[in-house]
DNA sequence: GTCTATATGCAGATAGAC
DNA sequence: GTCTATCTGCATATAGAC
């Protein structure tokens, strides 16, 4: 299933082939399908080691109290993987790209569901803030880290990552709580 | 041409095979190859098509006088292809994910000098308007269309594009000329 | 469970009639 | 220039020995 993740990501997922995928799991290609009928279920298991990396990262983000923090920790997180990033592009978003041209199937929805969930536990830190639309915050942060890292893919410019997740650090930074008391008619 | 980049843009290129394309023009499989002599041709005939719709739009941009009035139709026209944006994200983008697996061939760095055309546009426009690090600018907004772009793919929801542009709009909005006086030492 | 050998289908590319 | 028929290689998938 490692091998599975990084070489779909590295090499995409439809010029990759299983042998491809048997020969960085070090194992024969016919054992892959003792494990894995199709390669369509070698995608889906290459989703589930994205999905738990998320839960690792998010686990490890929660260990700090305050959620802006853990905001910026993400952004970070970002930009430490610059250089894979303007190699191969986001693991996640570039699955996404690629399994959104498929018709049939359902593993297009499935990446999808991968990145609301980021979107999700993001707009969860935003609302512990107590920010004014916290999922409208949570869009352009992840946003904003998947253009930054197509832009970088794209260019193959990881100082793309550098700019772009210090702008959105500040951005982090620059958000401000809402006057609680705007009016005297309250109460 | 025209059939490609619509095809290649829709089921992308890996799954798109010469027989779709050519049924999609209306000739037989044959004769695609008096045209084109292998599938990347056609990739580039795809993206010559793109180039030439920028260099159309960049046209009728700059019929307006004012910058910021063009970088904000800009965004207009982004969030007016909300809906295809959504079924099949950014022509361009998707293409240059796409072309960033292949290792052999140059097509990738085609895609990638796509987009920087429309970051220097972009730049050229920031510059106009006297802002600084009109680069920077450049590259914020088209990665911002990059990330919006992508995300309602993934999601399947042209409300982000509108969304996320809005957000851009008001962005661009927002630039202000810096002080041209800041100190009394200058001259 | 592991691995080799092989079947099947299809996409890219070509030959050659018209 | 156009089109049909066909070749070739390769990727998914399977059969079956061990």
């Amino acid at each position: 299933m490692a091998a599975a993740a990084r070489v779909l990501h590295e090499q995409g997922v439809e010029r990759t082939t299983l042998a491809d995928i048997a020969q960085a799991a070090d194992v024969p290609v016919g054992n892959v399908y003792y494990y894995f009928k199709t390669k369509d279920e070698l995608i889906q298991a290459a989703l589930s080691e994205h999905s738990a990396h998320l839960d690792q990262l998010t686990a490890r983000l929660e260990q700090m109290t305050d959620p802006r923090a853990r905001l910026k920790a993400l952004i970070e997180t970002w930009i430490e993987q610059r250089d894979l990033a303007a190699r191969r592009g986001c693991p996640t978003g570039t699955l996404a790209v690629e399994l959104d041209k498929r018709t049939e199937g359902d593993l297009d929805a499935e990446a999808g569901a991968l990145i609301r969930r980021l979107l999700d536990w993001a707009s969860g830190q935003f609302r512990e803030l107590g920010l004014p639309d916290p999922d409208d915050l949570a869009l352009t942060l992840v946003a904003g880290y998947q253009g930054m890292s197509l832009m970088a893919n794209a260019l193959r410019d990881p100082g793309i990552m550098s700019r772009e997740g210090d702008r959105l650090l500040r951005w982090v930074d620059t958000l401000q709580l809402p006057d609680r008391n705007p009016s005297p008619r309250t109460r």
